[in-house]
DNA sequence: TAGATTGTTAATCGATTAACAATC
DNA sequence: TAGATTGTTAATCGATTAACAATC
């Protein structure tokens, strides 16, 4: 695949979907897996055949007519779209319990991303641990941002000091931030903020089960 | 609002920025906002005005043309549509640090839901109690769905237990789940799953800063 | 009236699905 | 060959945006 249609601006669904695809191949026994069709990914997903096709599509395709795709090559075509190739680095502001789920999620690893530190104001948690990554104070949060070349700052702190963290992450030269707290954070239009909010998915199944229970 | 226009079927982007709305309302000063227009609530989530009232259409319309918006009758009538006017009962299963994050999730309340049991199998969680919710065998999931009507479980297990789990909450009778977990739990036709696959956004996000780096 | 607003229809745009040739 | 597959174009479908009447 040469670097063809990559001008052709990819839909911002396809490129969620491409996430769901390399999540659920990665997950795959790989004894079992070792090619698959596009009727079988689909399927495990809940979409179209055709669909997971024309995705594929907008890459120039990740297989041949007649054989089905193999999964190797499935995971690297899309990784290397994904920007997960070459290692990023990430730091997580709030060492709260949610902050701590996340130092300890094992994804990170899979998804060549690598946790180079930790930062809370609370005087207690810094000098602890976790996973081998020390906590440390917030001020020092300039300084790893340059040593280690972070890209990307996660916002795990309370509501009020989101934007704050923001602002300092921001400042300290990250591009990328992945947002925990239910506000909408400003930033520079060169800053990528990809917003967690869980209650917009807790809302939406409310208002799932309520249509199914009154139909 | 009477009940017309409910047979038209809502796109499904509609009730995600319906949750959307309800958040940046729910946020909002209530001193200072009063009423709001369509461009001021637009704009606060990047969005149109035109989409807005667009949204609004589809369930009749929030305002009355040549006024503003009221926030209340937003937030209430957004409630209502996303069945959050009747408190509903939930559980969390898994009391770990995302598990403990979520059940010291503030928002739980504002939403009209209430937590009224956490899962472990751990015997050393089991007994202790968060925010006056004791922690529990997973054994007595059942007798607690059934006495505290709970309509929706959380799953926020390791990745190994989570379709077990599932298994078990949906044959004490839940038909909502919430999952924490990154895999794609299979389920009966007639249960809600909404996945908060936390990859996914990363991995979003990983192709956004790659993009803007390469331009 | 002039300016600002919402509700609503129509036009545009984009995304999904269907159809089928090419290939094994 | 027959059956199954992917790649690719075309058709369908749905969602967003524009335009404007009605209202304050």
């Amino acid at each position: 695949m040469t670097e063809k249609k990559v001008n052709k601006k990819i839909p911002k669904m396809t490129i969620i979907r491409l996430a769901r695809y390399l999540n659920c191949l990665s997950l795959l026994p790989r004894e079992l897996y070792k090619e698959i069709s596009s009727k079988e990914l689909a399927s495990k997903i809940g979409l179209k055949p055709t669909q997971v096709r024309q995705d594929f599509h907008h890459f120039g395709g990740f297989g041949q007519a007649g054989y089905r795709y193999k999964v190797d090559d499935l995971i690297k075509g899309m990784e290397e779209i994904l920007g997960l190739d070459r290692s990023q680095n990430l730091i997580i502001v709030g060492v709260g319990h949610l902050g701590q789920a996340l130092a300890n999620y094992r994804k990170f690893e899979d998804l060549g991303l690598r946790l180079v530190g930790l930062f809370d104001t609370n005087p207690r948690l810094v000098g602890m641990a976790i996973r081998d990554v020390k906590v440390r104070d917030i001020d020092e949060i300039p300084d790893i941002v340059k040593s280690e070349n972070v890209s990307i700052g996660v916002i795990a702190t309370p509501t009020e000091s989101a934007q704050i963290t923001a602002d300092l992450l921001v400042s300290s030269g990250i591009r990328g931030l992945w947002n925990f707290s239910p506000i909408n954070i400003l930033t520079p239009p060169d800053v990528i903020i990809q917003n967690e909010h869980l209650s917009v998915g807790l809302m939406t199944l409310s208002y799932k089960l309520k249509q199914i229970m009154s139909s």
